[in-house]
DNA sequence: CCTAGCTGTGTTAACGGTAACACCCTCAGA
DNA sequence: TCTGAGGGTGTTACCGTTAACACAGCTAGG
């Protein structure tokens, strides 16, 4: 049926075609529009109707050339597939509906190299504002976030040294914090599993946490079973403890950098009827929901993905707002909360 | 620091200033930004050192007023939180990848009010494309599709009426199948464990293809076990499944409407020492990573999550080239492939 | 030697909106 | 009655880029 018909080219209507058939000018469609602008109700009326009729939709990317005001972020996530990112984008989306603001979404896929692509393609739509995941860049990519001439917040981690904008935890203390968690259930024999690469850098960080706090408990050397590159999957996680009750019989807990691969452990050991706790305990990173949800559930860190993102967002529209009026927020850092979450697994 | 300095208005450099420093016209960097533009080597070097000297980035919003191609694609998935559409998103990007598409992502959280609403903030921005999840829109929805005058295509469904394109499969006929599936394993007493309400189209056709299956090879009455507002989670799986032994206890097998309720079904069966399948046979849907790896591993239906967003997105970019060069293609349906795979659960 | 056809570049005029300002009209208060 | 304030609307000039066309200079073929 369609496509072997001559093509008519559709001229999508204008704003001029509008006002015309309201009789008015286009400014007077433009105000009618938007939010405050001052139009007599009959006006408003007559255009509000033309534009039902001849199915006129607003072309944001005209009027945000000449206003200044594209409506866009930026905003870089490692992984749509990670239900921890997906939380924060989540988080993001809530935080900035109702603000006009309109999410520009990219996966770096943990890498920096993907970063700066992304960046640079993003930037080429003017955003108005730019969110990305973790404090490390490439040198290009730190320069074009620092010229961007736009708020620009970095979330889920505290970088040394912040571009602007921070909203995020210490993924190293809050490794150590499990830790101690562990040590205080009595546990001495902690492992970590973890990726192999630092391409995670928020996987790194847990990792040199889980080494400081081991050292500073004096505790058995620290035994770290790397497996392939991130994001770890629950598979890895679960040929991860085999490997590591083979080199290291004595474990008696195992830190897994997330809550995936720690469920992929607990699976694994389920088949090898190696109790969990009992044999090794098992703890993840992250309260995603199969954490709750896993026989037996999952004791965790949760870092309150959803909160990041919504945190992130409203500072981000404060921080918009404030560009916008030509009086720029100072840079601002939040921390956020994480919390042990003590479940039957260790 | 920042914040308290005056305001300098930061000027972002634009085409001019690259033209007047590497003494060009404007047009010639235009060309040079661009793929087949013809410039003189030599020229063509200056204007990127210009370009690099200066920290030119190309406006693409001021681009596309002029020539008409915004390079947006309007994306609509249910939710993002649901590696399914995760997963059909991660393959539209790889398809879209390089063709110089950008995903612009919206959530309609199972909601066809939002979709409407998303649809027509996305169309504000001149997609070259629109990609929606299901054949279920609103009237107006529907009416925006039919007029935007881009592709669309309409994902994860086999619409009675489609719009234009579709790539999909049939819910209720995949459903049926495992139905067969269990029939020819043994089971008779076979229920559905799903949401209560009709906002995920897609649960609702499984449902039904369940409920025709049943009475075509006249097994005993469906038994549908409806729970909360999709998508359904795990721990409501958990719940659905206590209920239906409580209910039905001579139920033998369930289908979980997806492989989350269905895990979620079986972590509980753990916890009451249901013995999963000699207790109750569980299937679910979707075939995620937890299918795989939980224990026992879960009966599912790989629908192709991915490759639904592959197609889709290959599908696109032929598409949106046509429609470029004057030549609509023609609208296509692409019926991807779904198939039982079995394990332990059921 | 002329010309057709290419390469490389510049000029002009949009693209579809909004900012900024001008203007007229009405109405309240002096 | 005069005046100022504000509501309601129109006019003009861009915003930053690309399409379309023009044109100069060079090369190859008749």
């Amino acid at each position: 049926m369609s496509g072997s018909k001559k093509i008519l080219p559709r001229q999508t209507p204008t704003m001029s075609d509008v006002a015309i058939r309201a009789g008015v000018s286009k400014m007077t469609v433009s105000r009618t529009l938007k939010e405050g602008g001052t139009v007599a109700p009959e006006t408003r009326r007559r255009i509000m109707s033309a534009v039902d009729e001849i199915g006129y939709v607003l072309d944001l990317s005209a009027g945000g050339l000449s206003s200044k005001r594209t409506g866009f972020v930026a905003v870089l996530i490692p992984s749509i597939n990670n239900s921890n990112f997906a939380d924060t984008a989540r988080g993001l989306t809530v935080a900035l509906a109702g603000s006009g603001l309109q999410l520009l979404l990219g996966y770096t896929d943990y890498a920096v190299e993907r970063e700066e692509v992304l960046l640079e393609s993003m930037l080429r739509r003017r955003p108005e504002g730019v969110i990305v995941t973790g404090g490390a860049h490439s040198e290009r990519c730190r320069r074009m976030l620092e010229n961007c001439g736009v708020p620009v917040i970095e979330t889920w981690d505290l970088p040394v040294k912040p571009v602007q904008h921070v909203v995020g935890f210490s993924n190293a203390d809050a490794a150590g914090t499990l830790v101690r968690y562990l040590h205080g259930k009595g546990y001495r024999n902690i492992a970590f599993i973890g990726g192999t690469s630092n391409r995670d850098t928020r996987g790194a960080d847990r990792r040199a946490g889980y080494e400081k706090a081991i050292a500073e408990l004096s505790l058995p050397a620290p035994r770290i079973i790397s497996f392939g590159t991130p994001p770890i999957s629950m598979r890895q996680g679960g040929e991860a403890i085999v490997r590591l009750i083979e080199q290291w019989p004595e474990a008696e807990a195992a830190i897994c950098v997330s809550d995936l691969s720690a469920f992929g452990a607990i699976m694994e050991c389920h088949r090898r009827k190696w109790a969990v706790p009992q044999r090794i305990a098992i703890a993840g990173f992250g309260n995603f929901e199969i954490a709750s949800c896993s026989h037996p559930p999952i004791t965790t860190v949760d870092v309150g993905c959803y909160e990041i993102g919504h945190q992130a967002g409203s500072l981000l529209v404060r921080a918009v707002e404030g560009q916008r009026a030509g009086k720029p927020i100072a840079a601002e850092t939040i921390i956020t909360d994480y919390a042990v979450i003590s479940r039957e697994s260790a």
